[in-house]
DNA sequence: TCCATATTTCAATTAGTCTCGACATATGGA
DNA sequence: TCCATATGTCGAGACTAATTGAAATATGGA
């Protein structure tokens, strides 16, 4: 994982279709989904899906396999994970003060919540 | 925080200047660096470096003081930890098994650490 | 005021990305 | 084999981003 990675994964993800797939993608583990069900959720052509899905696989960010006549793409969270880490560590390395309120404000959005 | 404020803040450091800007700022905090001194240390002319300052800038990731004839560029930590924290809930809302062992990661690189 | 330093803005070129029609490939069934 | 469905690849046009020389702005000092 070097910085070259980063910049690639990060460039993957700053875009509307491809940050939204990959969402969409995250809420649907661990079965996944369809290219052609992803193009039309998203309302864009299946040729324009296909290439953002191509661009993500190259991240390791998603990864699709092919089930008879469809290709079930699912995300990566570990891959995510590993590319938020290194990004965090340029911060929290340098700066504790950055990632330890930042794990603070994480853990109630990570444990199951009841009202809040 | 809305997604276009994401996909602009990852559009901003998903460039190697950028990227390193951002890294070399947070090392330097609390104290910041001069925009020449920036680009002196990362190598490239002086209105390039401006251009990706206020292309950071926009994203309130950094900002600029002027001090006398200098203009002192410091990281917004805080902004990058809501960047990061509204990345990650994505992730963390639908898969808190994302995100639990993230934290984990996370602990020994924001605690002083003895040996490791 | 005049000059030197620090930084930004402008303008133009180059390079890269996004989109999507048209075509190609892959699979399964009649 | 032939057709329908699902997905991927190619290529062209439109758009966006990166780079940098030259000029402009801002500050401080002689």
């Amino acid at each position: 994982m070097d910085e070259l990675e980063i910049i690639t994964a990060l460039t993957a993800l700053a875009q509307t279709t491809r940050l939204q797939a990959f969402k969409l993608l995250v809420t649907h583990e661990p079965n996944g989904l369809a290219s052609g069900e992803l193009a039309r959720q998203l309302e864009v052509p299946h040729n324009t899906m296909s290439t953002h899905l191509a661009i993500l696989t190259r991240t390791g960010l998603i990864s699709g396999e092919r089930q008879s006549r469809t290709i079930t793409y699912r995300a990566n969270i570990s891959r995510f994970r590993d590319i938020a880490l290194y990004l965090l560590r340029d911060c929290c390395g340098g700066r504790p003060d950055a990632c330890v309120p930042l794990m603070s404000d994480l853990i109630p959005c990570c444990t199951p919540k009841e009202t809040a």
